[in-house]
DNA sequence: CTTGTTTGTCCACACCGATGAACAAGGGCG
DNA sequence: CGCCCTTGTTCATCGGTGTGGACAAACAAG
């Protein structure tokens, strides 16, 4: 069951992040479609705990940097390493594709970094897109990191859909590409999710944290050229580990 | 009407940046005090939405970074000038007392910069805090950059509630107390909304939006020091603004 | 293995809170 | 100044949602 006005609150933020200068109650409402009234509740809400306030008489609400010295808190907690982000930008400008660091998140994953590709056609990600566990180079990659135990917890729960001719549908079929992944040296990913979309992924084990590295693009672009791919993430993952 | 689930998501928010580390369901449950399933509901809508992740298998969620992305677009739209932030930081050398920068939020102020003074016994801020605005100096030192009917209007909604012998209980005394401060130059507060506490405001008009300077200690160690204080204020103040 | 305990998931109902509608307050314009 | 349209605020009602409780799964201990 997903909680309306937690999600509320997400894409009110969202929604100012975007416009980036404040709002009143009504422009709120129109532009997320909310009935006024409740939009009043949830800014009220919003601003009684130190999270909105009015930078002009009667010109509404904007987030106090509250939310930011939060956030910031969250996230200095376990900071990713320099020397990764650092990889992220060379695998960006050698191979022009987008690379990123994916973690677990259910029977999915979810990007936690992310360096974009500067070509107009690219893999289009950015953190906090999740997609399913399982049939992703940088899901099994991460899989690969568990005991059979938790793995076989995990692919119980995911709804085999097809998304492709190459989708596994079964457990079994995961399982022994994940085997095959493993005895090759890296995992990776054609199209079993999306059309013409190629991933190719390491495991990154950090801080016990259970992530991967992962490098994607359009298919045509990426195939001819993953075992050198592999083996330049592979180098760089190792230099970046060392440090 | 305050919007429960809303509030829910600031306090798990708030959960994590004092954690700093990954919780399970069962424990975030226990610690706020929240029924399993209820927490079971939110912590599956945060995730869905990508503001959740598991660093590793069973040890529960963490927010990933992309709420600090989020709040990081928010805030970089309307950056306080760094020579506003080097000033608080050389009040509160100077002065030994906490300094910040606060706005309006209805009837209230919200400060949206603090910097803490370091003695033992001071005036505890944190960006987000609220108090009311007539009874404060900062309050008071905005409402005066309104315009009469706006003020008129702000100051019609505040419940006029005795914190002590000072404060005042109508508008007309709070009208007046503002022009006098402005003649005077400065705006004060004399233990009128919390014992013991006395602050110094300044009016900080910054790109349209109605802001307050305003350093704030106990009244002991700030009452011999007003005029002196509130000139220290006004000269750095003049020196922010020029540059 | 079996048993006991903890943790996670599901579901139906009661109740609480989101909302539509009515009202009040602004403020723009002639 | 007075009209009208917009914006903000209040409130009673009904539908949706939070929750207790039952169940299932995972783990620890023996």
């Amino acid at each position: 069951m997903i909680v309306r006005q937690a999600a509320h609150v997400l894409e009110l933020l969202e929604y100012f992040a975007n416009r980036r200068r404040p709002a009143t109650l009504s422009e709120v409402a129109q532009d997320l479609g909310w009935p006024r009234s409740s939009t009043f509740n949830l800014l009220g809400t919003l601003a009684e705990r130190g999270y909105l306030y009015e930078p002009r008489a009667r010109e509404g609400f904007y987030p106090t940097p509250r939310l930011f010295l939060l956030a910031r808190e969250i996230s200095e907690a376990e900071p990713l390493p320099e020397a990764v982000t650092t990889l992220l930008r060379d695998l960006v400008e050698e191979t022009g594709e987008t690379a990123g660091i994916a973690a677990a998140s259910g029977t999915e994953v979810v990007f936690i970094e992310v360096c974009e590709s500067p070509r107009p056609i690219r893999y289009f990600a950015r953190v906090g897109l999740r997609m399913p566990i399982h049939i992703t180079s940088c899901g099994r990659a991460i899989l690969s990191q568990m005991g059979a135990a938790e793995r076989a917890t995990i692919l119980r729960k995911v709804g085999f859909e097809r998304h492709g001719p190459a989708t596994p549908m079964s457990v079994a079929e995961v399982e022994a590409e994940i085997r095959r992944s493993v005895e090759r040296g890296w995992f990776q990913n054609l199209a079993e999710f999306s059309q013409d979309l190629c991933g190719v992924s390491l495991p990154l084990p950090l801080g016990g944290r259970q992530l991967a590295l992962v490098v994607a693009g359009p298919l045509n672009r990426m195939q001819e050229r993953i075992p050198a791919l592999a083996a330049r993430m592979r180098r760089g993952l190792d230099l970046a580990l060392a440090a």
